[in-house]
RNA sequence: GCCCUCGUAGCUCAGUGGAUAGAGCGUCUGCCUCCGGAGCAGAAGGUCGUAGGUUCGAAUCCUAUCGAGGGCACCA
């Protein structure tokens, strides 16, 4: 099947073109700089842009270029308007055409652009033996929504969970239950991992407060490392009941993490005196103040000295840079990556830049790999500072789930319905998590923001609710129907609602390559709000069933492409689109 | 001290160097005889932190500066 070509490519070749034609050799290049336009359907502003460089006045440029593209024929109209745009008009037939071309393809007209990269995304990442709380929501969201893009567009996922499952604060737990045997946390149902949470922090402040208990903490992790068959049967249990917790979170959120892509630190243990040892070899790690370390160029303390990436502590401790290394070089040795990202905390960005430069020095990190942090914000209380509750605790991801259940089963009753039980606790799960997830995904991924429930689990306006009842109401419309919309007629006329709804529509493509190559989940958030905004009109406008002929069929037809543009860019956010809401 | 984010409507946020800076929430006014009102239309609300610079054109790029947050030696 030939390519579907967007209407706005269409016009930036036809542009393109017409400026090669116009302008001197040297500046055929130019770039025609084709928007959306609130004068027309879209403006070129690569005459304007190009008219000084050419040493001509702009609007003369743009004249020309106007002229040219009439020379192509009458696929668009074109005119000069203001200092030098050009204003292009799509006609009717382009529009229907292209909605008949988008429908016939099974992809909706988005190209398989990134076939034969290999792209492993490191997200997720929660820690054994603590509870998933809020903060821990926008890795795994944000790293599902690059997942599903990334292979949406063509690409080859590796998804890699780093649990934090090893390291001193395994000797601090273990040690605190031979101490503590009240503490014991198993079989306790859906409050296991609350008592695992609890024992935790026991454990942490005894740690901090005692340091006898400090001591023998350390010799526990020692003999964990040193394969101590109980020490090492208990951290196995504590690791498989997080593990069970972990799946139930993601079950719940709806995201593709399994069991296949646990990749925790636990594995490189084995990997990490090689690693040191190479580093040493090599002479890119020296032995500073007990420790054995790495220095980036440029990255100096407050004193003005180098900063050191600690690989191995002096106590001999492996710290977490030396597994971030033995991780990294697992992904280029036997995952083939091409591209490497790791969707964590902002706060991570200096030890990821040492942790990186150190891989790039060593090899391990050959040229043509790319690995990149791709960090997002810190969930902030309303005081500024990173969120907890009045009590200090942190808001358990669980907990905030259920308020926005409780919120949308709140709505449900208060509109009234007609679901079973069963389908309505369906919808309610599915707005549930819409919501949650597209309040994390919409705002700038660097962006810190300020937790607020209120505004997480709210149904109208800019949310992921309204887009899932966009589609609903399509859906419906297509029920009644009872045909899906095939048949485009592209000599008929075009509303201008319809039209709008078109020319959004076909971003699609441009907008999921945008998302690929910022890796900025929000971008698509956005898009398909104007996809759904830009239906409501049409909606409000443009009626379906009670059209006739020709128009009718273009509706419906319309109706079929907003419905499945809008079901595939929810899917690709991880958020479902239910046929009914 | 150095480095990294971020300063846009009362609040929460969008905004590829292009024409008159946009949404949502909140406030106010309309709209169910009509495909789902979790909706639509409209009103009010802006020195885009500040000052320079580059450019035909700057919220956007550069410099300085103010403010908020974060990171910088053995937690991860």
């Amino acid at each position: 099947m030939a390519d579907v070509v967007a209407i706005s490519a269409q016009v930036e070749a036809a542009v393109r073109a017409a400026l090669a034609e116009v302008l001197p050799v040297e500046l055929a290049g130019a770039d025609p700089v084709v928007r959306r336009s609130a004068r027309a359907d879209f403006q070129a502003d690569g005459a304007l842009a190009v008219a000084s460089r050419a040493g001509r006045p702009p609007r003369d440029v743009a004249a020309d270029v106007v002229r040219q593209v009439g020379r192509q024929g009458d696929a668009f109209a074109v005119e000069v308007s203001g200092p030098g745009f050009v204003n292009v008009t799509v006609p009717d037939g382009v529009v229907w055409a292209a909605v008949a071309a988008r429908l016939a393809d099974a992809r909706l007209g988005v190209a398989a652009s990134r076939r034969g990269e290999r792209v492993v995304v490191d997200y997720s990442g929660p820690n054994v033996a603590k509870e998933m709380h809020v903060g821990h929501l926008r890795s795994s969201v944000i790293g599902d929504a690059l997942v599903r893009v990334l292979g949406h567009l063509g690409a080859e996922v590796v998804r890699q969970n780093h649990v934090g499952d090893w390291g001193t604060q395994f000797g601090m737990l273990i040690q605190y239950l031979d101490e503590h045997p009240e503490a014991a946390w198993q079989g306790q149902g859906a409050a296991t991992m609350s008592a695992l949470d609890a024992l935790y922090r026991a454990a942490r402040a005894a740690f901090e407060a005692d340091p006898g208990f400090a001591d023998r903490s350390r010799a526990r992790v020692v003999a964990l490392q040193a394969g101590d068959e109980p020490t090492v049967a208990v951290w196995r249990a504590l690791v498989q009941e997080s593990e069970e917790a972990f799946a139930r979170v993601y079950d719940r959120l709806g995201l593709l993490l399994d069991a296949g892509d646990l990749d925790g630190e636990s594995r490189y243990n084995a990997a990490l005196p090689g690693i040191v040892s190479e580093l040493l070899a090599a002479g890119i790690a020296v032995e500073s103040g007990g420790a054995v370390v790495t220095f980036t160029d440029g990255v100096d303390n407050p004193d003005g000295d180098p900063v050191p990436l600690i690989v191995r502590k002096k106590d001999g401790g492996y710290g977490y840079a030396a597994t971030d290394l033995a991780t990294l070089r697992l992904r280029v040795e036997r995952y083939q990556a091409d591209r490497i990202l790791y969707v964590v905390d902002a706060r991570q960005a200096l030890h990821f830049r040492m942790v990186f430069d150190t891989a790039r020095r060593a090899g391990w990190l050959p040229d043509g790999v790319s690995a990149e942090h791709v960090p997002f914000g810190t969930v902030l209380g309303a005081d500024g500072k990173p969120f907890k509750t009045r009590s200090g605790a942190t808001v358990r991801l669980a907990d905030l789930l259920d308020d926005a259940e409780t919120a949308a089963r709140g709505v449900l009753q208060e509109k009234g319905d007609d679901f079973t039980p069963a389908e309505r606790d369906a919808v309610v799960h599915a707005a549930a998590t819409a919501a949650v997830k597209y309040a994390d995904l919409s705002t700038t991924r660097t962006r810190d923001y300020v937790f607020d429930v209120d505004q997480m689990v709210a149904s109208s306006g800019n949310t992921g609710v309204y887009l899932q009842y966009a589609h609903a109401r399509v859906r419906s419309i297509l029920r009644k129907a009872g045909e899906r919309g095939e048949n485009v007629d592209d000599a008929a006329p075009a509303h201008p609602a319809e039209k709008e709804l078109v020319l959004t529509l076909d971003a699609f493509e441009v907008t999921l390559r945008d998302v690929a190559a910022t890796l900025e989940p929000h971008r698509l958030c956005g898009y398909l709000y104007d996809v759904a905004t830009a239906f409501t009109r049409f909606y409000d406008l443009c009626p379906v069933l009670k059209a006739e002929g020709a128009t009718r069929g273009n509706r419906l037809a319309l109706c079929e492409l907003t419905s499945r543009t809008l079901a595939t860019g929810l899917d690709l956010l991880g958020i479902a689109a239910p046929e009914r809401l």
